[in-house]
DNA sequence: CAATTAACATACGGGACGTATGCAAACTGG
DNA sequence: CCAGTTTGCATACGTCCCGTATGTTAATTG
């Protein structure tokens, strides 16, 4: 008889709460799911989500660096180009569209910030963030872009990304919003270029 | 003796709640703040506040406008210069500076969004956010900055500033970082003027 | 001056979080 | 193979907080 082991089967209770809670959490919102329904949901009860994350913050600091880990993923397997202008402007693009998928937006662009201090954000700094910024120091090393600070116009990048796939998500027909901005993404970055064309 | 009108006295009521409410929710955040606490440290009781503002979230819209509004108003005073590129580029410098502040971090940057939805921040939409716009749309009239959307370039950079405040506040001694912010801030502006000097 | 309305206080119910406690299964060493 | 211990998880409890329903007092209106 398949004796499971019980390192396996712990892994599969955090698993199922992790994904009960990335599901529940993008519906509903941090603050207004219940641990309780969430919980049963799973299959539980409180006291497996106490004794693995401690308390409801832990369950959002899991779901958040699972998701952030596999955005991450998602845009380093898809900007992996030899031209590294090109494969910045499409990083950027496929993150533009990436936020705009509703658990991304509610969980990690807003609930994140506002629940986990920035604290836990500077510590386990969104993989994402650190990628970017690494692309762009690769990108001044090589004289792609003119003097500045890869860390600094990260943030400011991946902030204008942000605030932009926010706006374009309220509309009742993202589309037209989603190509006015990919337009003025391109405008907005050629201000880095060193090097004159678009 | 003093007998003083009711709307008087009505709009002092409000007035107090809503400055308790700035203070508490800007330094515990909205979620950790007790209405139980904030009324009675404004010498009322809960009754007050669900009559005036119909509930918690009423009391933060109220908080969030008033702020806003505020802060849209030093920016339009500090950036009405002749010049204007000058003015734009300094009222995005200001902008960024007022976002270092605990309070708006707090309650405008991450609570609003998070706990008023969109749909509130669409239909009231940002004081600052209008005003950035229309000044966009003016500088592209006149060739300032050349084609592109003002409203989508409007949120883009606002997000950028957001983004480079909450970092630059992140940080034990802002200063460097703040100075770095504006050096880029700059570089990434001048993607957008139409011809060359910076 | 009576009637009504509005500003606020008080009282109540429900729900959610975190902790303390209990139990049973799995690991440990002899 | 077996006693002791650890640990994964459930159950039970106390506390806090929000929203509503109800009451009371003072101002306004005709």
């Amino acid at each position: 008889m398949a004796r499971r082991a019980r390192s396996e089967m712990i892994e599969e209770t955090r698993g199922k709460l992790v994904a009960a809670a990335r599901e529940a959490f993008g519906r509903l919102g941090y603050a207004d799911t219940s641990m309780d329904d969430l919980t049963a949901t799973a299959g539980l009860t409180r006291g497996a989500l106490y004794h693995h994350f401690g308390d409801k913050k832990g369950l959002l600091r899991a779901v958040v660096s699972a998701m952030d880990a596999e955005i991450d993923e998602r845009l380093n397997a898809a900007s992996a180009t030899p031209d590294h202008w090109a494969g910045f402007v499409g990083r950027c693009r496929l993150y533009l569209e990436t936020a705009l998928e509703p658990d991304i937006q509610r969980i990690v662009l807003k609930d994140a910030p506002t629940f986990l201090g920035s604290d836990y954000l500077e510590t386990s700094r969104h993989a994402c963030h650190i990628s970017l910024t690494a692309r762009l120091a690769v990108m001044m090393a090589d004289g792609v872009v003119h003097g500045g600070d890869a860390e600094t116009l990260a943030h400011m990048i991946n902030g204008a990304l942000v605030d932009a796939a926010l706006w374009i998500a309220e509309a009742d027909d993202p589309a037209p919003r989603l190509a006015r901005a990919i337009a003025n993404l391109d405008l907005l970055l050629s201000g880095l270029r060193a090097s004159g064309q678009s």
